[in-house]
DNA sequence: CTACATATACTCGATTAGAGTATATGTGAG
DNA sequence: CTCACATATACTCTAATCGAGTATATGTAG
């Protein structure tokens, strides 16, 4: 079908010496891309991941990756597509304010799920379906949470507004079943898998220099700004962003100038590497806002 | 022999529907402990693992987790013996100042490594020797970041200064070859994979309320101090730490009052559960005091 | 030449974090 | 019995940091 799903392969030890590399190197297979930093994720084994593919499949371990490439990259694509991570997870984009889709399909339908009672199979300690929705999705005055992209995916993916849910076979009673699902489907557990290298991305950028895989060598401020926007969502206060970088010490001047912004020329800058040096945990230290609900 | 090692045992999608409750139950047959909190940390998976079991032995992957447990249960222990982690980390242990195996030993025999001249295979966009010494350990006036206790661990395995290194057959040129080498060793990689159980709790305790689950029902602050100190290393300023756990809404107060601590008789706290529908990430947000070398 | 957009410098107030002082109240040695 | 001691707890002070705003510089496009 259409539906979208992650690069993976096989591992072999015959093959591949480690793990990592095994990765990299049916990356580049598939896609042509050359992937710079990674990091791994989490490792998939719960028995019935593979609902899709039938009760009888072999029982599969998948070992997801968080992998980073530089945009100038995408030109050397020669299999799969690019797509924003937003198309999956439309609720997590928050560059231009809070997402619609939160009030207009999430609350309510969230709403409706955590006033019907919970299988009683649930374990006590549990936090109650309404009070989960309102701290992941930061309802009624709570806070939005950036990082909490999986626990969102998940608490969805339980109220049946996911479209894997359906597939996999998990029954609910949703008086807005036929409603369409929120956000595109994925392959197998994929968008779950995806869900966690968005939580992990965000996360990192604030104590790693990671941030700077995505950039050029060059680029300016406002560039590199709109990058750390486009990860973390929220938009962030100019002036502020300019002198926690350049107080940090993560970039210096290139001397260069960039003219055809739009307005006034800017500065060029470049990754200072020695901040490795310098600083236990350098990155891009920014907090989110307050609630703009 | 001796040496130590994690409990471990085999998954079978069979047996067990989820990793986690895989782990669970053959943790309770090992050690009649039952676990808590609990999270994934590393799949260990690279090629040459098992080097101790010959090298003919099959591939295995293994998934490490770390998992918390109340200091009572210890007494249900019917299997296994409980270890300080200090036993095989004595360099993290910075409850009493800064070890003095890191000016004693560490050091010079890091220093000696780092003159010598590094293999070619080495990649070129790492970092000297020399500054991956200073920044994992603090050296010549660099700040000591608890949490880096894996990278500590490797740069000492890189070095030979760790009994595994010798045992899996890393040669190593070191002038200090016959010294002992640095804290106890442990079966295969079981050391590499409780360094990174020990950074992720670490880090882990500072926004997660994890704390709470190796305190009994009710403890004082001090008791709770004395816990993170355990886990995070440095002894902390004890007025803030009241201000922050309490300013936190972490605990409250049961009425209660401890005698017999030896001085003034303290409050009893117990965990504020409802903490965790008030804030986004509530944990110890303790920072380490400047560096003391 | 002027509107506009972006770049960049500087200021202000609130909050927080590290560190210290002061005082309270038990236990146990003599 | 009392006093040294250890711990508990309240409060203060100062510096650093953070969010937010103001002011000004310097391009491009019409």
């Amino acid at each position: 079908g259409s539906t979208d799903g992650l690069p993976f392969g096989p591992f072999s030890p015959r093959d591949h010496r480690t793990l990592e590399g095994g990765l990299r190197s049916w990356v580049r297979d598939q896609t042509g891309l050359e992937l710079g930093y990674a990091e791994q994720l989490y490792t998939f084994g719960d028995r019935g991941r593979h609902t899709e593919a039938g009760d009888l499949a072999p029982h599969i371990v998948s070992i997801g990756y968080l992998a980073l490439a530089q945009a100038s990259n995408e030109h050397g694509l020669t299999g799969g597509v690019w797509r924003s991570w937003y198309h999956f997870f439309p609720w997590e984009d928050w560059r231009r304010g809070r997402p619609d889709i939160i009030a207009n399909e999430i609350e309510p339908r969230l709403k409706a799920w955590a006033e019907r009672p919970a299988p009683a199979t649930t374990p006590q300690r549990l936090i109650a379906r309404a009070d989960r929705a309102r701290m992941c999705f930061g309802l009624d005055g709570a806070a939005w949470d950036e990082e909490k992209v999986l626990e969102r995916f998940e608490l969805l993916y339980e109220a049946g507004l996911a479209g894997e849910a359906q597939r996999d076979g998990r029954s609910s009673a949703d008086a807005w079943k036929d409603r369409p699902k929120l956000g595109a489907s994925m392959h197998y557990d994929h968008r779950r898998i995806l869900a966690t290298a968005i939580g992990r991305t965000r996360s990192k950028i604030k104590y790693r220099p990671v941030i700077f895989e995505l950039m050029p060598d060059e680029f300016t401020l406002y560039e590199l700004q709109k990058t750390v926007e486009a990860i973390l969502g929220p938009h962030l206060h100019k002036q502020n962003f300019r002198r926690l970088v350049e107080g940090a010490g993560l970039v210096e001047t290139t001397g260069e100038m960039k003219t055809r912004t739009g307005g006034r020329p800017a500065k060029l800058f470049r990754f200072r590497r020695e901040v490795l040096l310098e600083r236990p945990a350098p990155g891009v230290r920014v907090s989110a806002p307050p609630n703009r609900n």
